[in-house]
DNA sequence: GCCAACGTTGGC
DNA sequence: GCCAACGTTGGC
C-alpha cells in the first residue's frame, strides 16, 4: 500500500492508536476492487512511501479488520468526499484496518528495488504504475522482508 | 517543477 | 461507443 508521508506516513502509524488505522480514501476501482476481493485477515502489507525523499518500503502491516464501507466517502467535511456517489445513494468505495506489525531497520528503498534482480519485475517499479494498492508476489514479498530486517513492534 | 502515464468525463 | 480534454499521480 501507497501513502505519501507527507500525509501519513509509517511512522504516523506506528503512533496511532493500537498502531492501527482505517485506510480511507481509496478513490479508484482497480485499487478497491484489490481490498475488497484479495484482503482477507491477517494478510500482511507492505507500506511504501511514495512521492517523497526518499521512496521505499518502511514496514509491514497486518489487515485486522476486512473490506467495509468507506464513510469518509459520504462526509463532506472529508477531503475524499464523493458528492456524486452521495447523491446516489450507493457508496461504492470500501476502507480496511490495517496494524502495524514490523518495522524495518533497514528500509527497502526503490532503487535498492530496482538494484535486485529478484525485484526488479515488481508492478510498483513498472513506469505509470500509479495504483495505491497493488499485489505483491510471495517471493516479492519474502526478498523485501530479507532485505528490510524487519523489527517487530510489540 | 516537469511531464509521462493513467483514469475519468462529457460532447458528439 | 469514440476519443479529446482534463485532472491526478508520482518518479525524476
Amino acid at each position: 500500500m501507497k501513502s505519501e508521508p507527507n500525509v501519513f506516513s509509517f511512522e504516523d502509524l506506528l503512533k496511532a492508536p493500537k498502531k492501527t488505522t482505517h485506510w480511507e480514501g481509496v478513490r479508484n476501482y482497480q485499487a478497491r476492487n484489490l481490498m475488497r476481493d484479495q484482503f482477507k485477515l491477517g494478510d500482511l502489507v507492505l507500506f511504501y512511501h511514495s512521492n517523497a525523499e526518499p521512496t521505499g518500503i518502511f514496514g509491514v502491516c497486518e489487515v485486522v479488520k476486512e473490506a467495509y464501507p468507506d464513510s469518509s466517502a459520504w462526509d463532506s467535511k472529508n477531503k475524499y468526499f464523493d458528492s456524486d456517489s452521495k447523491k446516489k445513494g450507493i457508496n461504492p468505495w470500501v476502507m480496511v484496518d490495517i496494524k502495524a506489525v514490523s518495522r524495518f531497520s533497514i528500509p527497502v528503498l526503490r532503487d535498492t528495488l530496482k538494484d535486485s534482480s529478484a525485484l526488479k519485475e515488481m508492478l510498483v517499479l513498472k513506469k505509470g504504475s500509479r495504483l495505491s494498492v497493488q499485489p505483491v508476489t510471495e517471493s516479492e514479498f519474502q526478498h523485501i522482508l530479507q532485505l528490510g530486517k524487519p523489527i517487530a513492534i510489540k
